[in-house]
DNA sequence: AGCGTTTGATTGATTGACCAAATAAACGTT
DNA sequence: AACGTTTATTTGGTCAATCAATCAAACGCT
């Protein structure tokens, strides 16, 4: 039961501090919601700093495992029989799915880098949170260019972080107002990507 | 001294804010840092949120300010005689030079932001702050659609709100790591962006 | 004298962290 | 299998500190 307990904290973490934020979500609030007392939760996680940071790794689990189902490992390499455009392409389908069905976790990424911005823990979770995922897209950015007839000035990196950004972008702007169409926005993200990675050929395929 | 008082308060506020964040800054610290008894903030803004709405829009008068000294009005249409192109390109230099000299706004925009997920006062304020910046996006979008021989599938909204989403992408890296090369991203989205909307006519002079 | 401004003490309520003690589980010894 | 011992888990309450907001009283200008 130990194991489980802590999940079952962690899990009531994450439901309580998506419905109402971090700083207005107690230790106790997450400890009535999970059913235990409120010292137990200090007992897993020192502070509530550490519980936000597990809750946030835990509401990730079902997005890196829809990766790992279409056979990507985020922190890996890309497999080499992969093309990387078709990656991206199915990136860019993911992250409308995913934000279609996991708003809470997009709320509580963005609580988080709210609380980052004066709180040394959380920002340094925020920055390695970043960093994984910006490789990640650079990691196909890279693929992607190298198959270019003519490449672009830009890096992979400075592309990545231009597509990371207007992903998280795009996601805020959805967050913020559940009427605004995330799925033209990331459609148009990935006409303008796509175009201009495929420059060239583009060129001789006009009609 | 009365409307001298109110700007010392909102001042206050915006480096109090900025330095120290919304939950960890409290009336008494703003009025302290003002100079001025605590009370007389709450007599001047009724709601800490209120105090935090008139910061923002304190902090973005020089931007503002930045623009109107182009010719541009932020909330009008573009001006007739200029080319939507070159507003676009200083756009993006604009952003680079906003994004090293007011580094402090960006950070109590994303306080905002964070605030915001959970409050429905700030959230209103951050809906209408995306809109509108949005919104002028959109229009130098539009401007430069008008003129391209082959116009891209998706509307002039959808691609401002990739772009506006990008650029917030990456002033948040920015933001959360001093170290990023925000100017390299915002390179490679401007040269995503030129390259896409110049395709038909760069595809005639591949070397 | 009167009004807009300013003061600063007070209110009522909340918080994260901490702790000492109760309980349960695991283990080794005989 | 019965026991004593150690370790792991869980409890519930305390703590000092903090906060936004209120208000009656004082101030100062006209």
């Amino acid at each position: 039961m130990p194991d489980q307990t802590k999940e079952r904290i962690v899990d009531a973490a994450y439901r309580t501090l998506v419905k109402r934020g971090y700083h207005e979500t107690s230790m106790k609030d997450i400890a009535a919601e999970a059913g235990v007392a409120p010292g137990l939760a200090h007992y897993y996680f020192e502070t509530k700093e550490d519980l936000l940071v597990a809750a946030i790794e835990h509401g990730c689990q079902p997005v890196i495992s829809a990766w790992q189902r279409a056979g990507v490992d985020l922190s890996g390499p890309l497999p080499e029989d992969a093309d990387p455009m078709m990656v991206a392409r199915m990136g860019f389908e993911l992250a409308k799915e995913e934000l279609r069905t996991y708003r809470g976790l997009f709320l509580l990424t963005f609580d988080m880098f709210g609380v980052g911005l004066h709180n040394a823990k959380i920002a340094a979770a925020v920055r390695t949170f970043i960093e994984e995922r910006r490789a990640f897209i650079a990691r196909i950015t890279q693929g992607v260019i190298t198959g270019m007839a003519d490449p672009p000035i830009a890096s992979a990196d400075a592309i990545a972080a231009a597509i990371w950004g207007s992903l998280h972008g795009i996601y805020l702007q959805k967050v913020m107002n559940p009427a605004f169409d995330a799925d033209a926005a990331i459609d148009a993200l990935s006409e303008m990507t796509i175009a201009f990675v495929s420059r060239p050929r583009v060129s001789l395929e006009v009609r």
